[in-house]
DNA sequence: CTGTTAGCGCATTCAT
DNA sequence: ATGAATGCGCTAACAG
């Protein structure tokens, strides 16, 4: 069917493992037949077989990416950007998605070192934590995201704290003191340490933490739903709702939509990572970004590190640095405002806060 | 490393052979050392490796989909729904994003057909005919979306005249007599066919086509930006733009948001293809359903015949049907108004619109 | 610098 | 029903 090696040495009248050497330019074949190899097997059309160099090798020029959904937009970003890195370098990306459930990324880890994959960038489920470091031991593995804390692989995280801090801090400089929270599970890394940079910035600020404003849910619009309407309906509801849920925010628009609260004029919303059309919504929706980009390319980084320290056995190219963290960023746009202004009168469409919507554009690499 | 099949053999006192014919579950073997050796290979924690088998067997167990991106709510459905089929059937999804770029389209198909992969979806950009061709003589491969017309590939699409003929007919049914177009380039099939779903329903209604209201583009944010100056521009301008090219929306938001147009009482906007915050966004965006969902499981179902077809060498599995359709359907919410009632009067907020967005919501399998 | 030999792990043919 | 032998396509250790 295809043409193989022996057919190249064939045509070149050398011995198979000339050709090998000459086409995976080890260097070790005279310059002349080198040359001479590479001209026949282009003419012929040769393609080397990556399962029979697999076979013998060990390696499959396979990486996995394993990520929870589609849906939420960083991960997408992540998906596009380490298939782009990868397959610059002659890699295959091989997406799994593993719905945040446990059973299914214990299942799709074995199915992964099965096929023999190079290398492995998960955003862990935490509950695999074991199965992932008898693993890291055959395959170079990078946690993204989240940690799994039953472990001590190389993570490269958002800077959550920080993140939730410079969110937080910003509503309260627009004069909020009452600032609701709708964040993830308490038991996910992102989760606890959003909180944790929300009461930092309170405490900074002399705000007392009220647990009335805090809700912790799943990944899940309905979260922002349930969550929203519970802050709504407090007899001393929120002047602000910073949403560090991501999948909660449209939830939480949804509840706004319904009961005809207008933003940022009745209540100031702020998001955490950011989506294409938050930017083209109207208003358009402020965001602290987590930098989904800069994570992929780091994972990667990081990632590739490995690999190659584990090609030439030069230890396990860990540089003894276990964690990495990507800055958060604060993107204003048009849904918060200043509390300590009154509203404006509540009657002709607002025709004002469209303009500095592009300006704030992130920059992507 | 990983207990490899002679382990098991060695462990049970049999030959290789009948290891391998036992648990493989050929039948060839007797009952009791059948279920004995997977006994044992069960114990060993035995793994049969994917590469030896595949260079053996020529199968990879890969199956690989190529896409133009995911930020495309489409894309991102199908991927999901082409990853969870798969893998419940022991597949493993490599998924692919070209771009729409016919270099990077080529460039990868090559590298997929190296890794052996046993069967491909591909969304064709429609410039490598040729390649995929020769290509599916090696292995089964279904088109989804696009057809690529330099090839007789069996090919999954959209009903894109229906489609966009029921979107049309529907602003139509609303009065509205001047409805602009912005669809995709017309190089590509599915925006030829929309176009033509169109002029369809305008035909019927006796309206005549004006090519002034009619645009068509790249599929990218800017397109719909540009296509919706130059409507709004018009001295008459339309009194509903039609949004055919998916990916043009948020420009169309935008330019609407910058020029303060109330949706839908200044302007109808219906849209192609749902995106997740369609729903939640104010007003809740009309839109024509391409039915992502089926699409993605139907081109599963074709290639999955036709991997079993190949098999078992019956042929080419392709039953004489080189094309299929899937239904699209209109999904109303609230973007779209009635244009022989007079719209309200432009003062206080619209406190109405809100509630039948929910309703309309689509059933997923 | 090159050819010969030997497997990588498995499925399969040919014997028995 | 089982074992022995062969080879998938390639790389690498071992000679020359």
């Amino acid at each position: 069917m295809s043409v193989t090696l022996k057919d190249v040495a064939q045509a070149a009248r050398v011995s198979v493992s000339t050709a090998s050497r000459a086409l995976t330019g080890t260097g070790l074949t005279s310059e002349r037949t080198q040359q001479r190899l590479v001209r026949i097997a282009r003419e012929l059309g040769y393609r080397p077989n990556p399962i029979a160099r697999g076979l013998k090798t060990g390696q499959s020029r396979l990486v996995a990416l394993l990520v929870h959904n589609l849906t939420n937009a960083s991960f997408q970003v992540m998906a596009e950007v380490v298939q782009a890195r990868l397959k610059a370098l002659g890699y295959q990306m091989l997406l799994c998605i593993g719905g945040d459930d446990p059973q299914a990324e214990s299942d799709t880890l074995t199915t992964l070192v099965d096929h023999r994959i190079d290398g492995l960038i998960v955003v862990p489920t935490g509950k695999n934590g074991a199965q992932l470091e008898t693993l890291s031991k055959d395959v170079p593995i990078v946690c993204l995201v989240r940690r799994d804390d039953a472990t001590d692989l190389e993570t490269v995280l958002a800077d959550d704290p920080q993140g939730a801090y410079l969110g937080t801090r910003h509503l309260i400089e627009l004069g909020h003191k009452r600032i609701g929270l709708i964040v993830g599970r308490q038991d996910t890394t992102s989760g606890r340490e959003r909180l944790s940079g929300y009461v930092r910035a309170l405490r900074e600020a002399g705000i007392s933490r009220d647990d009335a404003l805090i809700h912790a849910g799943h990944y899940v619009p309905e979260t922002g739903a349930t969550c929203a309407r519970k802050l709504l309906d407090l007899a001393r509801p929120p002047s602000a709702i910073f949403v560090a849920n991501h999948e909660a925010t449209l939830g939480v628009l949804r509840v706004t939509a319904e009961r005809n609260i207008a933003i940022p004029d009745d209540l100031s919303l702020l998001c955490y990572e950011d989506m294409p059309w938050f930017e083209w919504h109207r208003p358009a929706i402020s965001i602290v970004d987590n930098g989904a980009r800069d994570l992929a390319n780091l994972a990667v980084d990081r990632l590739l590190h490995r690999m190659d320290a584990k090609g030439n056995s030069k230890g396990n190219g860990s540089d003894g640095v276990r964690e990495y963290r990507v800055g958060a960023r604060l993107i204003q746009r048009d849904s918060c405002r200043r509390i300590d202004v009154p509203a404006p009168a509540k009657s002709s469409k607002s025709k004002s806060s469209s303009s500095k919507s592009s300006a704030a554009k992130s920059a992507k690499v």
